[in-house]
DNA sequence: CTGAAAGCGCTAACAC
DNA sequence: GTGTTAGCGCTTTCAG
């Protein structure tokens, strides 16, 4: 580990470290002389600058955090790489982290987090999260906080969701418009705003005019076997609230041997990846991880602007047709 | 951006800051009410060390790189959770980079990577990558690159791989010991050495005993076409070499309503998470990339501790057995 | 045009 | 036990 430093080719060129500094700045007041001989000997040592050293001089280091429970996920890979292209372009970097849902890990992110000092951190929270203090924390010393898919249900924050209530409302209305009479519906936690968010707009579209079934999911693998259950009470329709839960239910469906979309339909809520697997392929209603990834960014970059306007921003889902109802 | 520092606590309490300092560290020689004192104010103020300040001063910031063409990868995602949960376990941080399988955003990242005196890095090249150079200055300043999956031809670097090679071999043999009679074989880019070593291998272990129907596509569409014009040839095996192939193959096979196994049996080379979304689920030779990532760690941790040993390292592969053949 | 000097926050000899 | 001091590598006044 021996790098190069100003002060390593400022010896060897018998300048200053500040005329070198300046030089590699192509600031205007160093004559194109000096500018040439330092730039070409910085190119021959391979001269990088220290990160640290910058940060910790100008005490800003463009660097965001990302917390989210898992990068293996339709969703959050899409968010992330609409970040990560916003980061390039606008010259920050990112620290990804992740919290495996485990909200003892989210504390130790949110803690790696202020100790590299993130001007802002972008935060999906646990299933379990109920304690905010560490991100009031960082609102406290004026480091934006953005949270993003699952948000907490306080008003007081920053936050970009999809449009759950009406992504929820679009896929209960296609299945009120198909006939439906009785639909076994999957939801996630049902401490997460997000399901209670969806569960409610759900509810309210289906009143009085279909029967519906509704279940709480973990994970894929409840997902699987409350269905295999449920399929015994012969719903005419499955509605998944999610990419897991869906992958979950059709493996039950296919297991049951039923065929889609005449003996059962099927209706998701999905960023797109997972229902184009099948055949017919699954009609979903789609949110956008990399929308929602855009609209996070351009919402950070108004806070580090100064912005203390908290609000809850959504990007609209629309449904895209396959052939499962 | 009012953080907490030594100074400040030194100031309030009266003392210097490297008592502070050593207060927070639990160093014997501070008394058991000093410290209590320091560990006091700086919970209540929130301390939090400064991570910039600590890697200047100490040179050393257990930083580990990480580039990746894409971490939207089944297999890069669980090749990242490993190295993820070794870094937590050792005390180690990463940056995550995608380089978009772009040689210019690749140089890039080790730019980042430089100014952010990695420690180390974990790099799979792009499909273009010829100029070795940047890797070469990082092994120049004693920063250890770990190559792995898609490494480059040269045995003067540390590279860990899986068994290309083998896992088709496995997944060949397993199709022959069914007594399976004709297998339609999907293949990726022929120009992959992937590929090469892939259907080298495959070639070899069925000659003579299986008729094979060989096909190459370049994703999951073309894998779906392909298939479906061949399954009128009638083969009883379909073998993909990658779970992108796998999802088309399924598809085109859902489509023509055929019963796995009973009217076509399924078998792929995988990382897992694709065949376990059907029912019944692939059998598949696993291609780990969490192992990958758990071998990574501990060669770059031997690099990291002294060793100047390049080597090759390889995951074994093994048959997971589903319910497609 | 160039240099000297201070300091970002922290650690680690070396004193007393 | 505690304080003083000297940097880590860099930016940025302020002088000349």
């Amino acid at each position: 580990m021996n790098n190069t430093t100003l002060k390593k080719i400022s010896e060897m060129l018998g300048l200053s470290i500040s005329t070198v500094s300046r030089a590699l700045k192509d600031h205007p007041d160093i004559s194109d002389k000096t500018k040439q001989r330092v730039t070409e000997l910085a190119q021959a040592l391979d001269y990088e600058p220290n990160a640290n050293a910058i940060n910790l001089r100008t005490s800003k280091n463009n660097l965001f955090g990302l917390i989210v429970p898992s990068i293996s996920n339709f969703f959050y890979d899409s968010f992330i790489t609409a970040i990560e292209e916003e980061c390039r372009k606008n010259n920050y970097s990112m620290m990804i982290l992740q919290s495996g849902d485990d909200a003892a890990v989210e504390q130790e992110n949110i803690k790696l987090c202020r100790q590299n000092r993130v001007c802002g951190l972008f935060a999906c929270i646990t299933s379990q999260t109920v304690n905010l203090d560490a991100f009031n924390k960082l609102g406290n010393i004026e480091v934006p906080v953005v949270f993003f898919d699952k948000v907490p249900d306080d008003s007081s924050y920053n936050r970009v969701c999809v449009a759950d209530a009406l992504s929820a409302t679009i896929a209960a209305n296609a299945i009120i418009e198909k006939k439906k009479k009785k639909v076994l519906a999957l939801f996630g936690n049902k401490n997460l705003s997000i399901t209670k968010k969806r569960l409610l707009a759900f509810d309210i579209a289906t009143d009085n005019k279909i029967k519906s079934l509704v279940a709480y999911v973990n994970n894929a693998e409840e997902a699987e076997q409350v269905t295999s259950k449920l399929l015994k009470e012969k719903p005419d329709t499955v509605f998944c609230m999610s990419d897991e839960i869906l992958t979950g239910a059709m493996k039950a469906i296919q297991k049951e041997g039923l065929k889609i979309p005449a003996d059962i339909a099927v209706i998701a809520i999905s960023n797109g990846f997972i229902p184009k697997l099948y055949f017919p392929e699954i009609t979903y209603v789609e949110t956008s991880g990399y929308k929602l990834g855009k609209l996070a960014f351009s919402s950070m970059i108004a806070c580090v602007a100064g912005s203390n306007f908290m609000q809850e921003l959504t990007i609209e889902s629309s449904l895209v047709a396959g052939g499962s109802i």
